[in-house]
Formats: structure tokens, sequence, C-alpha cells
DNA sequence: GTCTATATGAAGATAGAC
DNA sequence: GTCTATCTTCATATAGAC
């Protein structure tokens, strides 16, 4: 038995969009939960089955293989979070005070919102193979790549004060994805509560203006 | 063949006291590349075992199973993690600035100086039964009191402008744990370097004075 | 302490009937 | 589309010699 849970989901959430009909979808939402919840290389194809009421061999009637399942979580779940943020920074006008807390509060809902996709997307994501993996790659770094471009325009345009736009990204960016491993519902602030939480500390580490003479 | 990398660091480090002698070491120093590198469930005992220059038979002379050297890895990581957190609150003094510089710090420094180690430790501890993780489970929890404490002395005590000590607790260790992830030593900043900067974001989210009547 | 050899089970995946 | 049955490989772990 074990003591400590990977996540604290515990209900696997596909948007319907990505979410086939019938069996495949099935399948998919049964592998997100088990992927989730112990790991792409501990679930087996026989629980994936047995926890969408088939049998093995059906699973290889709609998917040629486990790591194609998996390639298709990684998939949904950084392309609904890349749609999400370019979609948030779109909508939030030219500054980019503005445009970080629309990133980071989208970014943050996201893994409010899809904890078990979030998790599964981006902790399993390194056993894909390169063609496999492609399409999740590619989403991957144009999501980084926006956020990098916002706050280097803040610091052109010195209202960022940071001394090093990439460490700022991975803070950011490191700690919005770590929100996907403790949130869950039955947690006592709403998912926007949180975003909103976040979006400030986001703004802090970019926005204060610290004295030059102090090193940083 | 496999396109990403899960972490950036290529080499597995452990600190000499956590290495012990003779084949022990070997087969620890082994399983913690191949646990960081491909995840517990996907290294073997005889990978591990080949890598260690031994039989897999030999290794269940050193350890009872499999989980048990992951329950060593695990121990071995909290622990220092959390002796090195707390010897630096230690010699910060009593300001609470000063002690989230302090934990921040350290917390960061020993993600980029065992990030295998910490990447390990973190990542696979779910597998760990009750028994096994018990010893880590509760050096994780000495450390992220710790946190919490200095957090709620400072808002205690008028310094820190926090809505809420645990989103402060869960941010700022989140982005200290994503570090073990990218950091290399390759990198082109020294640990210090991106210890330093840490420890100034999460004063900037701690210490931010914000308009009361803003709503947050 | 290390080895060879092996027990035992479970893994991913396929063949072919219905 | 789904099933039963099975192939083949690899997993953890053990027995017992040196």
């Amino acid at each position: 038995m074990t003591l400590n849970r990977r996540l604290a989901a515990k209900a696997a959430r596909l948007l319907p969009e990505h979410k086939p009909p019938g069996s495949p979808g099935l399948i998919l939402e049964a592998a997100l939960k088990l992927f989730a919840e112990r790991g792409y290389a501990a679930a087996s194809v026989r629980e994936i089955a047995a926890a969408s009421g088939l049998k093995p061999a059906t699973i290889y009637g709609h998917y040629p293989s486990k790591e194609h399942i998996l390639a298709e979580l990684c998939r949904v779940g950084h392309e609904e979070q890349n749609r999400s943020v370019r979609a948030a920074v779109l909508n939030s006008g030219a500054d980019p005070r503005d445009q970080i807390v629309a990133y980071v509060r989208a970014h943050v809902g996201m893994h409010t919102s899809f904890p078990m996709l979030a998790v599964v997307a981006n902790a399993e994501l390194h056993v894909l193979s390169a063609e496999l993996g492609a399409a999740t790659f590619s989403l991957r770094e144009q999501s980084e790549r926006l956020l990098g471009e916002i706050i280097q325009r803040g610091l052109d345009r010195g209202v960022f004060h940071v001394p090093n736009a990439w460490l700022a990204v991975a803070a950011i960016g490191g700690m919005g994805l770590r929100v996907a491993y403790w949130y869950s519902p039955e947690y006592r602030l709403e998912p926007h509560e949180v975003a909103d939480v976040y979006a400030e500390y986001a703004l802090r580490i970019l926005a204060v203006k610290t004295d030059p003479s102090a090193g940083l």
C-alpha cells in the first residue's frame, strides 16, 4: 500500500473536444487516470483495458501501442495549455504587465482545471520517441517562447526589472506547473482565486524595481 | 530513441556521507542515474546491476528489493535538503526576510548541486509503501513546515504581505523544485547565482506591500 | 561477496474466430 | 469492434555453488 498520492486530484478530466466518442475516448480517459496516478511505465495495458470495460486486445484496435496513447494525451494537454495562454494574451492589450497577468492566470487555470492532464503531459513526456513527441515538443516550445517574449518586451520597455529573462521564465513557469500536483476541486480556494494570486506573484517577481547598486 | 531528456544533468552525484563504500555505493549511484533519467518503474534491476559492474543477483546481497534502493535514495535526498535548509536558517538571524533568503538559497542550491537526487526524491516518492517512505515523508513535512513558519512570522511582524501563507509556500517551493530539471553544470550561471536570483524572487513574492483595497 | 542458473509472474503485442 | 488464446520477452527475486 502506498501512503502518498502522486497528485491530489482524484478524477480524470478531458475537454469534450479531446475525448473521441466511444471506446477510444474511454481508453484515453482511463489511461489518463492511470498514467497520472502511477506513471506511464507502472500502468499496464491490462489495467487500462479493465478500467475501460474492455479486454486488452481491444485496445490495439484503437491505438497501435501504449506509447501512442501517451502521445495523444501529451499532445492534447499541451494543445489546451498553448491554446489557453495564447488566447488570454491576445485578449489582454499591449501592456506587458497585463499580458503577464493574462498568461499566468491561463497557465495556472489549466493546471487547476486539468491537473491529471498537466501532470501526464509534463512528467511523462520524456518517454516519447522523437516521432511521437514531435507535436508536443513544438507546442511546449511555443508556449515557453511566448512567455519569454512578454518578459523581454517588459524589460525593453522598462516596466520589468529582473537580471535574467530566462530565469524568470523558469521560475514563473515552474511555480505554475507544480499547482497540478496539489490542487484538487476539494481545495478551499476556487481555481480563479489560485490563478489570481499566482498572477500577482509573477508581477511581483518581474516588476519590483531594485537598487541597481545592490548587485541584482 | 527518445528526443527529450527528463532532466539536463548527466552525472549522478551523491554526498560522500550518503555513499557507502564498495558495492552498495556503486549500486546506489547507478540506481540514482537510472531512476532519474528513466523513472523508477522503467529502470530494471538488470540495468542497475550492469551499470554497477555486477550481476543482478548480487544486488540482492546488499538491498532486499529494488524498492529499498529507491527508499534509500529518497531518504538521503530529503535528509540533505532538510539539513541544508535548517542549517541555513539557523545561521541567518531573526529577521524573517533574512531567513527566507537563507532558506531559498539553500533549497535551490541543493537542487543545482544534486539535481538527480532531487528529481528522484520528489518525482518517485509516490511509489514507496508507507513503511519504506516513512522517514522521507517526515523529513519532507519538516522542511515544508519550516518554510511555512518563516512566512507566518513575517506576516505576523508585518514585513511580508501575501493573502495566503500556504500559497506562498507552494509557489516558492515549487519554483525551486523545478530547478533540478533544467540545471546542469554546463549552464552558464553558477549554482550560487541561480540561488541568489531565486532568493530575490521569493522576497519579492512575500515582501511587496500592495494596496489593501485592491482585494489581494 | 559474487556468481550461474532459474523460478515465477507479468509485460506489450498479435492471430484469428465471431 | 470485441473477444479468447497465446507468443515472446522481460520483470523481480531466489537457490545454491564457489
